[in-house]
DNA sequence: TCAAGATTGATGCAGCTGCATTTAGTGCGG
DNA sequence: CCGCACTAAATGCAGCTGCATCAATCTTGA
């Protein structure tokens, strides 16, 4: 069972876990000190923004967002504490109900996308010419048996999803 | 402020976390499967395991596994409380101590590289060819401002560092 | 020699995560 | 129409993380 993985293999996969803790890291920092909070809440909040109507049923959130449907709950209650989002009810499904994104929630979507597309420029961006980048993404998405379709289509005003 | 970053960057970021998130979760997943502890225990044991004596500071391994402080102190206890590692007193130092591996530590350690290396290869390895592992390799380091030197010589029976 | 400052490690607190379970509602087969 | 399986969402609990702070000790420089 000795030396399964290639050496390449093994510092490929340093290299991932290592790089993406510092890069996430430094754009979460850069996030913060500008005021705002915490990626996830802009993942969701472009999410609702994005939505036809402006609003989505969590569990659709969920499979936009890539993570559990706890997690979905507590982030719309957080939304929802501070006036981003609300909560409206479903009447073809009593048991689901639907989030809307508020006035104020689109605001800072928008505002929070100023910082963080500076922080992708800072911490990506510049590290890197677009032809790189697309081979970096070339294989990685080799990596993600099949999530890179999807994410080719959403890289528009970034959302990452951990 | 708009369109800072180019398409591309945006791209390799949204790959970079999600990629990184499913490679991590499905590797952690497979050790906790295993009856295994998680993997910060694994880079914690082989740190200690490669120190000279067995034993190190903490401030030692916070720095190799760059995680902070308050982090180390508690995955020390942890190690502590399952006998997996023991604390020294420093007697040069009286506000330090050592903390050194035991048996019971070496043989978890050995134990778990077993199914780490073989979840490594899994999800890893056996994507990328070790040409294109390289490949990111060096497109990766580009996006760390200085962590690749040390990481590449530490490339053996890995050790990720979150 | 001694006070000021730096360093080592621990800890209380708040917030977040995962897991398992609960509550409520839907829809299908008999 | 009823019971049973399934889906939607919430929640209690334990564990982990970050932050700030603390106590103890070491070092430095006047």
């Amino acid at each position: 069972m000795k030396r399964k993985p290639s050496t390449e293999a093994t510092a490929a996969w340093i290299r991932l876990m290592r790089i993406q803790s510092q890069v996430l890291g430094a754009v979460e920092q850069d996030l913060k000190k500008a005021g705002f909070p915490p990626l996830a809440w802009y993942d969701a909040l472009l999410e609702l923004s994005r939505a036809p109507s402006g609003e989505m049923r969590p569990v659709e959130l969920e499979k936009q967002m890539l993570i559990p449907q706890y997690s979905t709950s507590r982030l719309i209650d957080r939304l929802v504490d501070e006036g981003l989002a609300a909560r409206r009810e479903c009447k073809i499904d009593k048991r689901g109900q639907f989030v809307e994104i508020t006035e104020a929630g689109r605001e800072l979507q928008k505002k929070m996308w100023s910082a963080y597309s500076a922080a992708i420029e800072k911490h990506v961006g510049s590290k890197l010419s677009d032809v790189d980048a697309a081979k970096l993404c070339g294989l990685l998405d080799r990596l993600g048996c099949s999530c890179g379709e999807a994410a080719t289509l959403a890289a528009r005003d970034g959302a990452p999803a951990r």
